[in-house]
DNA sequence: TATCGACCTCA
DNA sequence: GAGGTCGAT
């Protein structure tokens, strides 16, 4: 039992196929999904929580309103849960597609059915992932639950019954632990963060840096634009001019832009390249055969490219099946199939090699390099040219600087 | 255009 | 050091 009024459950028909729950809430798309019970997901909306449950052929469902909804209304959760996980959308063909088109694909979707693409407000989108950077999804959690818990709307209780998988085995007695009301709150509202208080507040909470970033985005989105502003990002522009948009705001990059393009604003093709990805791209996909040492907007926008070739219009939905399949928590699944490289830097040395006064030759790239495989071995060789200056910032000289880098691989598979 | 240090906290 | 971004150079 839990306060507040609960309807009964109710259910959709959707497979496996189309949605697996239990990976697509947690592999960092919403940070505010909660698990409720053993295979219960409980998460607050704007005027209600709505709950799930899974089964192979149904999705399950359930709202709890704060308090007793007038009898003439019409319970309109089944909508909500349409619209927020894409439903219309057939995955499955999907699948079928990006398989045909990608061998790699094919191989890693087999342990990953049914990730698919929530369609999540806007602004909770946005504020998310501001909180994203620099973090694991483990603390955004942590982190937007403060934020409801503080500047949110308590929506009631759900009693959490046990989630601890650990002892199957004996389940009458001992590590049950005992059922929790925990409270639930809707994601705050735009003019919620935008009260002078927010930023200490937020600093308080352990937002750091990203503090100043939700109360300046806040005060950008409510004052600077016109209402409903980043709603009409989804039917009134396309891709292009949305992420020009929300990279205007404060604490919203390339990546972060990607995320609500990809996850609130229908965006089908956006694909957010982080760290993650751009490893799938160099590992699985060759990008840019070594070259490339960091992740500059021009190959940001590369990367993006070669899986939008590869996987088409809806290449940011591609992305999430192999994003979640690279993930530490669902690793697992990968077990049996799963060779893991690892890469060793076994030695590292630099050389100063000439010393150039004052000269200006264009031709010398300012990095090159040059690499070299041997029986697993690799020997990098990094050319840099290193300008040093003197007071007054002039040019003195050009320091050619060698790195050596030998690093060793090793190449294992698990078993299988 | 690309690179670099700083930024908050927690692991 | 992390599932990034900002500001300066």
């Amino acid at each position: 039992m839990s306060k507040g009024h609960a309807t009964a459950w109710a259910q959709l028909p959707v497979s496996l196929n189309q949605l697996c729950l239990a990976t697509v809430l947690r592999c960092g798309q919403s940070f505010r999904w909660k698990a409720s019970g053993p295979d219960e997901w409980s998460c607050g909306f704007s005027d209600r929580i709505i709950s799930l449950r899974q089964s192979p052929t149904h999705l399950h469902y359930r709202a709890t309103f704060p308090s007793p909804p007038p009898k003439s209304a019409k319970d309109d959760t089944a909508e909500i849960v349409k619209d927020y996980f894409n439903l219309s959308i057939d995955l499955a063909a999907l699948y079928e597609k990006w398989s045909l088109a990608d061998p790699n694909f094919k191989k890693k979707a087999g342990e990953f059915k049914g990730v698919r693409m929530l369609r999540q407000d806007p602004w909770e989108c946005l504020i998310g992932f501001i909180c994203s950077s620099n973090n694991n999804i483990s603390r955004i959690g942590q982190m937007v639950d403060k934020l409801c818990a503080t500047y949110g709307t308590p929506l009631g209780t759900i009693t959490h019954t046990s989630t601890n998988p650990l002892s199957p085995s004996s389940p009458s007695s001992e590590n049950k632990t005992p059922p929790t009301e925990v409270a639930y709150y809707s994601f705050p509202t735009i003019e919620a963060l935008t009260t002078p208080d927010v930023e200490e507040t937020l600093k308080k909470l352990g937002f750091g840096y990203r503090a100043k970033y939700i109360y300046k985005t806040a005060c950008m989105v409510h004052k600077d634009r016109p209402k409903g502003f980043l709603n009409t990002l989804r039917d009134e522009k396309d891709y292009k001019e949305a992420h020009a948009e929300l990279i205007q705001f404060m604490g919203v990059g390339p990546k972060v832009a990607d995320c609500v393009c990809l996850m609130s604003l229908d965006k089908m093709g956006a694909v957010p390249v982080d760290t993650h990805v751009w490893q799938i791209a160099t590992r699985d996909y060759k990008f840019g055969k070594g070259k490339h040492r960091s992740l500059t907007p021009v190959v940001y926008e590369a990367v993006g490219d070669l899986f939008r070739e590869l996987w088409g219009d809806a290449a940011g939905w591609a992305h999430s099946v192999l994003f979640t399949a690279d993930l530490r928590t669902f690793s697992d699944r990968l077990e049996n199939t799963k060779t893991t490289t690892t890469t060793t830097v076994k030695s590292k040395t630099k050389v100063k090699v000439e010393v150039k006064e004052e000269e200006e030759d264009e031709k010398i790239k300012l990095e090159d390099v040059k690499v070299e495989e041997v029986e697993g071995e690799e020997v990098k060789t990094i050319e840099k040219r290193v300008r040093k200056r003197g007071a007054n910032g002039e040019v003195k000289a050009e320091v050619v600087v060698k790195t050596e880098e030998v690093t060793e691989r090793r190449t294992r598979r698990r078993r299988g």
